[in-house]
DNA sequence: CGTAATGTTACCAGAATAGTAATCTTTCTC
DNA sequence: GAGAAAGATTACTATTCTGGTAACATTACG
């Protein structure tokens, strides 16, 4: 079906609801997996992928949590994507075309280099304050 | 890793195969498995569903053979793609919202629609006419 | 009928996914 | 310092998906 995993999915939920926080907010991780339907004892390695990858920091003990590492405006959905689905690259050949004898003369692999570009580029320009000022409007979630 | 499968890839290789080819020219199957290194084994459940989806035309019995339902350049790199992935979806709450309850007030998946629109647009605008194209340049594949 | 071709189905081994659980480490509070 | 509250890490499992193989069925030419 050629989709994200759930993974990536539950992350952007993460960085979704401390974008909707005041900047600097710092909840725990078991606070945001019952707001945000995610499996409980699931949320710890994705929050600790995040934040091995620079988008959250966390604070061990009594009293600590997670925050968004960076102001969410400078958080791209790209960034979370390529941090559980690995550098984008819609076709194996598009990472490293040795896999593919075929690599040297196929057009293909040309079209599928373009799409990930635009894909990426896409997901670039997605950040997590544009997406958490889409929210604030309607209604802001607890 | 947010690959295509390899199902797809080797559709695509055996379009284009057909398309590099004079215009309505029937080839068996087994005869594009070994140009192209698909397991031939492989070719024929690819070879019946790319038929099923009305883009091969096929033959059946002794001097049979496959060839393109339509000239090349009307057959769209997401058709093949589409063919064997679904529909285009980049996140599950795009081709089923239902499936998330968060659905409803979820920027992030305003997001995923974007993308899958754009992704899906790129791909409708690569038919396998202009890549056979640029193929015919250098040298002459067999 | 025999042969050459596609169509269809069943099957399999290995990998990936989604999720659970247990244990370790850090740090605050009392 | 004791205890509790948090995140970090690792191991495990059940299920599904993937890539591939194999066997058999069907069609058609000659
Ligand atoms: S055949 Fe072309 S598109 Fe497919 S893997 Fe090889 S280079 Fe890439
Ligand atoms: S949380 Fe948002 S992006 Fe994720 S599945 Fe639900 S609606 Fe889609």
């Amino acid at each position: 079906m050629f989709t994200i995993g759930r993974n990536t999915d539950y992350a952007s939920r993460i960085v979704l609801h401390l974008a909707c926080l005041e900047p600097g907010a710092r909840v725990t991780a078991a606070d945001i997996a019952s707001r945000r339907l995610i499996p409980s004892a699931f949320i710890r390695r994705i929050v600790s992928r995040l934040s091995a990858v620079g988008v959250l920091a966390t604070v061990r003990g009594s009293g600590g949590g997670i925050a968004l590492a960076r102001p969410a405006a400078q958080i791209t959905l790209r960034e979370v994507v390529e941090a559980f689905e690995g550098p984008l690259s819609l076709n194996v050949c598009v990472a490293s075309p040795a896999v593919c004898p075929l690599a040297v003369t196929c057009p293909v692999q040309q079209a599928w280099v373009g799409a990930t570009q635009h894909l990426a580029a896409f997901l670039t320009g997605v950040t997590f304050g544009d997406l958490a000022r889409e929210i604030r409007d309607p209604q802001s979630v607890p």
